[in-house]
DNA sequence: ACGGAATCCATTGACGCCCATAAAAACCCA
DNA sequence: TGGGTTTTTATGGGCGTCAATGGATTCCGT
């Protein structure tokens, strides 16, 4: 299966397109839909990411809550703005201007490795933001319970 | 499968008709019906749609209500109200005025979508109504607890 | 025949697809 | 280990196709 690891930064060119890390591409290449869902993100100056797999987990996530309860409907704001985007033959997607403007991208895109998920950033935005990220890890010693190897689940 | 993502504006011409974004097409391609079920939302100013087979799964659930209950006559409202609206060779829908009227639809319809469903909202009306469910998403800290991947099932 | 609706056709602008080049990494062999 | 070669990835641009849109024409019931 294989995770979104790193971060690695390229040029959007002229009509909009950026080249996804072949890295990145070659995770979501056995899914059926050979494209990203993006969508910006609510805690971050930067855009989420994701295949289609994923998105439909959080789709299903979603159905678990009530039909036309309020926290449904909030956080439903994730899969309205989610937009679709196909790779197309040289593995580029091209972001739309909006999402662009909201995190400040203009002619360099950082995508950030997150496991099943990756973000893009503005190259300046995510190395600022990166280094008090890294700092406050350090300094609260943050820890992290392992999930047992052969537990292939998600909750505990 | 596939699921309803994004927001996309298109335009009513002076016949009433609307195209509906491909993307949003080619999921209920495949249904024996295709077309869309249309309803006011009754917890915000848009129109609800989905395929045919989730309108049967609506129905469905509101078979699992006691039947001659307040809730379940209340909830019918949804089917009683529901328009099927067929799409034509260019993929247009014409949602009928009364529908538009409630909800301030003039010349320009923005299609949501919500997963396994999606609305259909005046532009403006949506910025509007989006901008604050954003921030609360933001500032509340919302959090969605994931289903397990390997949880394929949705329904009972 | 008439109004309304459904089907068909025509336009255009964005986007998908193709090829061509540059840069870089992997590879091979001495 | 190093130099040269090959393969792969990133980037740039041209062109054809299709989605969205607008309008015309046919079909239907009354």
């Amino acid at each position: 299966m294989g995770v979104f690891t790193g971060t690695h930064t390229n040029k959007v060119d002229k009509k909009g397109r950026v080249s996804v890390p072949k890295t990145f591409r070659a995770l979501f290449e056995s899914e059926s839909f050979q494209g990203v869902y993006v969508f910006p993100s609510f805690r971050q100056s930067a855009l989420e990411a994701c295949a289609e797999s994923f998105m439909e987990r959080i789709v299903d996530s979603l159905e678990d809550l009530p039909m036309f309860s309020d926290e449904q409907d909030d956080l439903s704001i994730i899969v309205e703005s989610a937009q679709r985007l196909p790779v197309d033959g040289e593995g580029r997607i091209v972001v739309p201007e909006e999402f662009l403007g909201d995190v400040g991208i203009k002619d360099e895109i950082t995508f950030v490795g997150r496991g099943r998920t990756f973000q893009m950033w503005a190259p300046k935005a995510y190395t600022d933001a990166r280094k008090p990220a890294f700092e406050r890890a350090r300094t609260r010693g943050l820890t992290l319970k392992l999930r047992r190897p052969s537990d292939a689940g998600g909750e505990g």
